[in-house]
DNA sequence: TTGTGTGCAAACGATTTGCAAGTGT
DNA sequence: ACACTTGCAAATCGTTTGCACACAA
């Protein structure tokens, strides 16, 4: 999916919705988009304060929790406490590998997992919604270090 | 395993630690392995306070970390925000089921998907220590309500 | 006795909120 | 104009910590 189509289905996500497209969610809107990394609210404050975007903190929490409720942004939980966000440009559904070492995270997917999911949520009778799977463990840079 | 069995686990880990079994301590240790529910630290101070357990909000949580540390418990990310804890007692490792309906939570195992995880780990060079895995959806019962 | 453990209240870190002032449409 | 938005600072929530006192070993 090019930027640009991204870029207006948020304009029209806005307008379904009646908010206005402010110079502060536009900064916010691109910059998420711009980097291909994983991020906490903090950090991504850090990169607008460094380029003047002049977007409160306040703001920053706002709207990117507009963002993953439009859908454009994925919240991730990577039990360090902070919600830590990523874009959805380009990314299918996956799980994550987490470096309890560095930090790093790797993306995976695996669809014989998901199948068995669906297989345990109806064997209890649960309609799944959502999953969420976090395998941690030491990449191989660090488990050398380690050893 | 039994109550008496455990209970004595936990004493030989606070002497190879070289920490002292406090009335608090045994207190939090008691009420811990006599729910069986999963419960989050205020639950189990509120629990406290009823019985008049004489026991802190601070000691309270340091007690609990205590007892994961110890293997005792195990902590839970149910992704609400707060820590959720259940005893191992019985409990062979599992992984859950939660209900974002009523906040019930399932317990499931499945060996299959276990193996999967090691898998998917060994393919890009990780060395596996830990992993949660929450299935979210309805419940029965939720669902049945919701439709 | 002596090093641990405890309670209290203050500190914390991430996030949210009330409110008065600013701004898209 | 007028409702939606923002920034600010104060408030929240769960959890942790410093410190003087209490207490197992």
């Amino acid at each position: 999916m090019k930027h640009e189509t991204i870029r207006r289905s948020f304009e029209e996500f806005l307008k379904k919705k009646k908010l206005r497209l402010t110079r502060q969610r536009d900064e916010v809107f691109e910059l998420a988009f711009e980097t291909h990394e994983h991020f906490t609210a903090e950090t991504f404050l850090g990169w607008l304060t460094e380029r003047d975007s002049g977007v409160s903190r306040a703001t920053v929490y706002r709207t990117l929790a507009l963002l993953v409720e439009g859908g454009f942004l994925d919240l991730l939980d990577v039990g360090t406490g902070e919600a830590w966000y990523e874009h959805v440009l380009g990314h299918q559904h996956h799980d994550h590998l987490i470096c309890t070492g560095c930090g790093r995270i790797e993306e995976f997917r695996e669809p014989r997992i998901e199948a068995l999911q669906e297989e345990v949520a109806t064997k209890y009778g649960f309609v799944l919604k959502d999953h969420d799977l976090r395998l941690m463990g030491l990449c191989k840079s660090c488990s050398r270090k380690a050893s």
